[in-house]
RNA sequence: GUUCUUGUAGCUCAGUUGGAUAGAGCGUACGCCUCCGACGCGUAAGGCCAAGGGUUCGAUUCCCUUCAAGAACACCA
């Protein structure tokens, strides 16, 4: 789509210049008073302030020129400063009948890191908002020209692999794995994923209580970061075990990432990295760890330093994480780097960040943001579980939607009910997930994810079949759609406003890391477009300008419903 | 304890450079299919924007205080 609030923008501008004013950026909103215009410009009332005059005198000498423009059917003056304007019909028929905007490729790199899922360990609701939120920034990235790559960042070699492969050892001391003297090859042992999602909550509640269970995990993660023989041959084994698990669960969430690179990734990069700053000279012993100091003067909070090595000689989170970005850095040069992740982690980011920047392991001109979102809680406030304790698997949240969905398909279908409810129940999981704002905290509660009518993703899908429907309808009956003629009543009106809204929305999505503002448009267009479709009778209608009108109409909404639903990697299935 | 975040309709939540009359979904009560797909559309009820003070033409928004809830605070990830 083209750019409405930059032409309006524009000719604010040149209009308070034409009277002398001076101003960076005329800012147009919508107006909130749409009894006296479709859009309103407050900055009369700021510019009183800087040329020390009466707000109203300046907006009426704008309102002067401005009326004098054809684009305005009506340009009105509110006290104390307001400036009401109103689009022509004219501006607002030929504005829809432009050609597409296509947004220019850009070379920047922004480098995104969502997903987090942890080997030996089943995804779980609390992975849900970093894949979503990940992948329709993902998209929305592409759309807006940037290039990307994503990843997923494993997290496959810390404790928690250390505590499984403690577990099989003790469980099955016979395999070859557990003998020092072997030199392979290994005959197959009996891994599965099944077998791994038991073993590591029953391993980490036993190091919980096990003082000396604990230490041997800890001595067992060592030796897996030592690259032991045997140990380090196992975990292989299970890495390929977990990571085809975790794949086809991305696949089901339409969630799509260039790399599959984890902590043991950058660990390779580690003594490097350590080299690197030994030569800066930042890096301080403290009680025998070796730590990076981060504070800065105007701290309120006092930042601990970055812990680097423990005093064991072990790597941390942290460490992989700086070592991540170095090796980032090294081979693909992002000029951005995004983090989707809990928003309780972001005293660990802004460690690593400052670390980074403060090594130089990025350039001055590299941002690092993260995004951080709200933590998904149970009904009563507190971190998510399920009745018995554990938390929910994103497999289960995933079928028992589907299975709600099921339930209400049409009778009518008889093909391919299994996939168009896997796509009704992606939709479900996506927009409501979506739905609030990034950094607010939401409770989690299946049934909510059961409800499918009101804002919720069927409504957006069925809204857009039924759409798709009746676009094919014309079509079977010869009907042309190729540009807008007339506008007929404030129905349709209302859309061409809505529709004008539709580059800014996706900006401010893209500044701001969240996508609140595309699912609530996306509402708001196919709200307004269903109370349309409700009082005109399209096919039936006897004028055939008006025909044609409102079907071109219809077939702009139906391209942008399928544009932001493929950012929100919702799939629109055939028919619902 | 220190620091940060949050507090908006019965419930779940929107609401940014401070703007006019604070919004939506669910739920509740009424309506709308002989006509393009009713998973749709409409109407109504529902609010001291946690409380108190300040800043100014103007505050849900900025500042201060209080209350309440949550989170983070080096050898976990």
């Amino acid at each position: 789509m083209k750019k409405f609030y930059k032409i309006l923008e524009e000719k604010i501008a040149i209009a308070l210049n034409k009277k002398n004013y001076e101003i960076d950026k005329a800012v147009v909103l919508e107006s909130n008073r749409p009894d006296l215009g479709d859009y309103q410009f407050n900055g009369a009332m700021n510019l009183a302030k800087i040329y020390h005059k009466n707000p109203l005198e300046i907006a009426n000498e704008l309102a002067e020129v401005l009326k004098q423009d054809s684009f305005f059917k009506e340009v009105s003056v509110a006290s104390p400063g307001f400036v009401n304007m109103s689009i022509s019909d004219e501006a607002l028929i030929s504005f829809i009948n432009l050609d597409d905007y296509e947004y220019p490729q850009k070379n920047e790199l922004i480098f995104l890191d969502y997903g987090g899922a942890n080997v030996a360990k089943s995804l779980h609701v609390g992975h849900l908002r970093s894949a979503n939120i990940g992948e329709a920034l993902r998209r929305l990235c592409n759309y807006l020209g940037y290039q990307t790559i994503s990843d997923t960042h494993l997290g496959d070699f810390g404790r928690p692999l250390g505590l499984v492969i403690l577990e099989l050892s003790k469980r099955y001391p016979q395999w070859q794995y557990f003998n020092n003297d072997y030199c392979g090859p290994y005959e197959d042992v009996p891994i599965t994923n099944e077998l791994l999602e038991e073993v590591y909550p029953y391993a980490s509640s036993k190091a919980k209580e096990d003082d000396n269970y604990l230490k041997e995990a800890q001595e067992m993660t060592k030796r897996l970061q030592d690259h032991e023989k045997g140990i380090y041959d196992l975990w292989l084994k299970i890495m390929e075990v977990s990571k085809s698990s975790i794949k086809k669960i991305y696949e089901r969430l339409n969630t799509h990432f260039d790399l599959y690179k984890g902590e043991s990734d950058a660990e390779s990069y580690v003594p490097e990295l350590l080299a690197y700053l030994n030569k800066l000279d930042i890096v301080k012993d403290s009680e025998g760890a070796k730590v990076i100091d981060v504070r800065e003067e105007d701290d309120k909070l006092e930042i601990p330093p970055m812990l680097l090595i423990k005093s064991d000689g072990g790597i941390l989170y942290s460490t992989t994480e700086l070592a991540t970005i170095y090796e980032r850095m090294k081979n693909y040069h992002p000029h951005q780097i995004w983090y989707m992740t809990d928003k309780r982690q972001s005293l660990h980011f802004t460690q690593v960040f400052r670390a980074a920047s403060k090594a130089r392991i990025i350039d001055s001109n590299t941002k690092l943001i993260f995004a951080g979102f709200g933590t998904m809680n149970g009904k009563d406030g507190k971190p998510f579980k399920t009745r018995d304790g554990g938390v929910m698997r994103l497999e289960d949240l995933l079928n028992d939607v589907k299975k709600e969905c099921l339930k209400h398909l049409n009778e009518n279908i008889i093909d391919n009910r299994e996939d168009i409810s896997e796509d009704i129940a992606l939709s479900v999981i996506k927009y409501a997930d979506m739905i609030p704002n990034r950094e607010t905290d939401y409770n989690f509660d299946i049934e909510k994810f059961c409800d499918l009518e009101g804002k919720t993703g069927p409504y957006i899908l069925y809204s857009t079949i039924r759409m798709k429907s009746l676009l094919n309808k014309a079509l079977e009956n010869g009907l042309k759609y190729n540009k807008l003629h007339l506008i007929a009543n404030n129905f349709d009106r209302e859309i061409l406003l809505i529709l004008n809204n539709f580059d800014i929305i996706l900006e401010k999505a893209f500044d701001s890391q969240s996508l609140n503002d595309i699912t609530e448009y996306l509402y708001r267009l196919n709200n307004s477009y269903n109370r349309f479709y409700n009082e005109n009778h399209i096919l039936t209608e006897s004028d055939e300008l008006k025909k044609e009108s409102w079907l071109y109409l219809t077939s702009i909404v139906y391209k942008i419903n399928n544009i932001l639903l493929d950012i929100l990697a919702i799939k629109i299935p055939e028919k619902m």
